[in-house]
DNA sequence: TTAATATACGGAGGCAGCCTCCGATTGGCT
DNA sequence: AGCCAATCGGAGGCTGCCTCCGTATATTAA
């Protein structure tokens, strides 16, 4: 039972309003945007901004979070779902629309994965779990190459999301994904 | 023909001293290495240094361009091997070497190669068009599927070359570039 | 309503890195 | 030796990171 004593009045209306404007400034600047600017836009100081938010990550975590354990949760639906390969491929669809989100988000994730420290680590700890469900789902079904890892797939979904971007259109992500999920070479 | 007036001594000295210790800084802590730092380290003021090299990019391209030309001498050769598809592939993974180099140096190639005005296009623009013939042939050759293009190839190597890292070991770009080629279906 | 106090605010300040500019220095030539 | 173009070095202006602490204010109790 954590007790939670309410927050000031003053205290919440300064972090939803830092909330708010670091999604456009990640969204417009990709994860590295200038913390001291989304203070200056949301109208607060610096230091309100550290005391809310005590690292980058902090901030981060706090916006994607909900995400990621949507992911999840979407991960034990699709466990029923009756083409496991399929499945798979579309909670990785998903997962790439949320690393998708700020420029340099994939990288973060990828990297969180491997650092047990990281906030975001413990974050997305149970979405990788839902996850590796669904990758042994579809390789007990034999869809599913037997010797790739959840980690390598985790990994290369990561990279069509950093890669997609590069390619022309924005259907970038999905097209390598595709690419990758079927192999290049010739039918 | 370009007149090239010989540099004074001093300022070969410092030039080159400048690339050893840009080398070494890049390396260790990759492309967004501190440049004040690479001064300090070659004994040199910064100003010599954005003298010599304008930019972050006219460093790096002065220490990769040979590396770039010999991946594009390499494609030539690899155009006599008997196995187009093989070729490629050995190919691409001599281009991850490369790319492997330095931590966040498949992001910048994967971005130079989409903008024109970048010193590292020029520089890897030879590169791609011999890479192109590579994967022609291998086209031709009904080896590689007819539907993906040289910007696709070159992405993914890029992207396998930003999460190799990522894999325990240091065979990660090697491992997922094979995941890619075969596909991840089960066969 | 007012006073007391815990809570929260804000930005100055110290540090580092980017890049430019220009007075001081020096290599190379006569 | 002496000149001058080539080169050097780093101060200075800027931005961003993060911490610390004096000030302000929301809340609670009287």
């Amino acid at each position: 039972m954590t007790e939670v004593k309410p927050m000031r009045a003053d205290a919440r209306r300064n972090y939803e309003r830092l909330l708010e404007e670091a999604q456009r400034a990640f969204a417009e600047h990709g994860v590295e945007a200038s913390l001291e600017d989304v203070a200056r836009r949301a109208g607060v100081g610096i230091g309100t901004l550290y005391r809310h938010f005590p690292t980058r990550d902090a901030l981060l975590e706090t916006l994607l979070r909900a995400r990621f354990d949507g992911q999840a949760e979407r991960a034990r639906e699709l466990l029923t779902d009756p083409a496991p390969l399929e499945a798979l491929q579309a909670w990785l669809l998903g997962l790439g629309d949320t690393t998708g989100t700020f420029r340099g988000l994939a990288e973060l994730t990828a990297d969180a994965l491997n650092d047990e420290t990281s906030r975001l680590y413990a974050s997305c700890h149970a979405m990788r779990d839902a996850a590796s469900q669904l990758v042994e789902r579809a390789q007990a079904a034999g869809e599913l190459r037997a010797d790739v890892t959840t980690h390598e797939l985790l990994l290369l979904l990561h990279a069509a999301s950093w890669a997609g971007p590069h390619l022309p259109g924005d259907a970038g992500m999905q097209r390598l994904l595709a690419l990758v999920f079927e192999g290049l070479r010739a039918s």
